[in-house]
DNA sequence: GTCTATAGCGGGATAGAC
DNA sequence: GTCTATCCCGCTATAGAC
């Protein structure tokens, strides 16, 4: 094994790096081949020699920073929680993912826009499939079980639960003008904005207070 | 007045509304001059008749589609609303915004990850000094008339409150995963998550019921 | 105002030396 | 594995005819 001096040296995770960050800031077709091996100090024609072309390049960048935290996810949520429970653990969880990589919300971004494209689909499947599904049914269950207002859809209450942070990483320049930042959100502000999302979320699916019931629950209609 | 069988001929606009379909499919790089000169059925150098280069027709779009209706906000929120009020009001015009043209949410998420471009930046100011200021200021008066909940910070509470519908759009095909549609939203979900939304932040801002005070402020703790 | 033709540049990708 | 040199293509933008 060489000594653990060489400060991750290997090219090919040089250049995921590299094109991450131009990725990123620049967006795919914006970004050249030159200015990719520019920032990872190598040769640019090294690129095809460890990817196919660029976009498969692409396609890495992505399923590293988006897709393995996504597979990674259900692990986070065991058997037997409640509603509330899942609630603060998901959203934790996309605070962790958005703070994964400094990059990862832009990237996010750019593949909302971008969805016609392959890369992101298998992606929205796999959070669509897997998280989103699973709160939903915390929520249901909480419903069942008389811990959360039965007049709310369970899934428009998952978006609208998901969405504080999402949102608030992805629109991070509005987010930091609205706080009064010039350029970044410090940290504990971000800390403080994950606390307030679990209580708002949690406020406004708590049951109606005692004699006035809540609205009367909303036919269950086809969200087709 | 010509009779009005002419269906809008005149060239700079179609070039305008062929542009912002090409640019929000696929962002301004991977967009060409001649691709949008195919779609308004026009010559391809007429771009540079009208706009002095292809930045400035993309400036042209945005400003078309996001400056005018950000612009126009304020007017909608006249003075003396209630709290509740202003956030009936301001959800349903983000929804207005989002469906004022179909490339709305895609311009917008591209330029929320393109925010170094200069375009995005004037825009994102005249949404933070204007209807988000405003809403944050209409709820902290609610909380001063006892009609919300103190606890809140209310610049937090505004983010979640204006969280849901943006990302509902800007999120889209995700929103439609969850939702079990294969390609688009329906529009009778779209105003049913509307009225949810509004309902969803009005029910996490109520204050807490009788007896039991709203908890107390959170001191602001570091997760990292 | 609209069109053709093209200049001039920079992109992705490859061949092949080392 | 790494690097140089370069091909070929398609892009933005312009010149100038009509």
């Amino acid at each position: 094994m060489p000594p653990a001096a060489a400060p991750a040296a290997d090219a090919p995770a040089a250049l995921l790096e590299a094109a991450e960050g131009l990725f990123a800031a620049q967006g795919f077709a914006a970004t050249t081949i030159k200015q990719i091996g520019a920032a990872a100090r190598l040769n640019p024609a090294l690129i095809y020699y460890y990817f196919p072309d660029k976009l498969a390049l692409y396609a890495a960048v992505l399923d590293r920073r988006l897709g393995q935290f996504v597979r990674a996810m259900p692990a986070r949520l065991p058997a037997g929680l409640t509603a509330r429970e899942g609630i603060a653990i998901v959203v934790r969880a996309q605070v962790a993912f958005m703070r994964s990589s400094p990059h990862v919300p832009r990237l996010l971004a750019r593949e909302l826009a971008d969805h016609e494209a392959a890369v992101a689909a298998p992606i929205m499947r796999d959070l669509a499939h897997g998280p989103f599904r699973r709160l939903q049914a915390l929520i249901r269950e909480g419903q069942a079980a008389g811990e959360i207002r039965t007049d709310l859809d369970p899934a428009l209450a998952t978006i609208s639960t998901i969405a504080q942070v999402a949102w608030f990483f992805v629109a991070h320049p509005l987010m930091a003008r609205l706080l009064g930042h010039e350029g970044t959100v410090p940290n504990r502000t971000v800390d403080r904005f994950t606390e307030h999302a679990i209580t708002f979320a949690l406020a406004a699916l708590a049951p109606a207070p005692g004699g006035r019931p809540s609205r009367r629950p909303r036919r269950p209609r086809r969200t087709a």
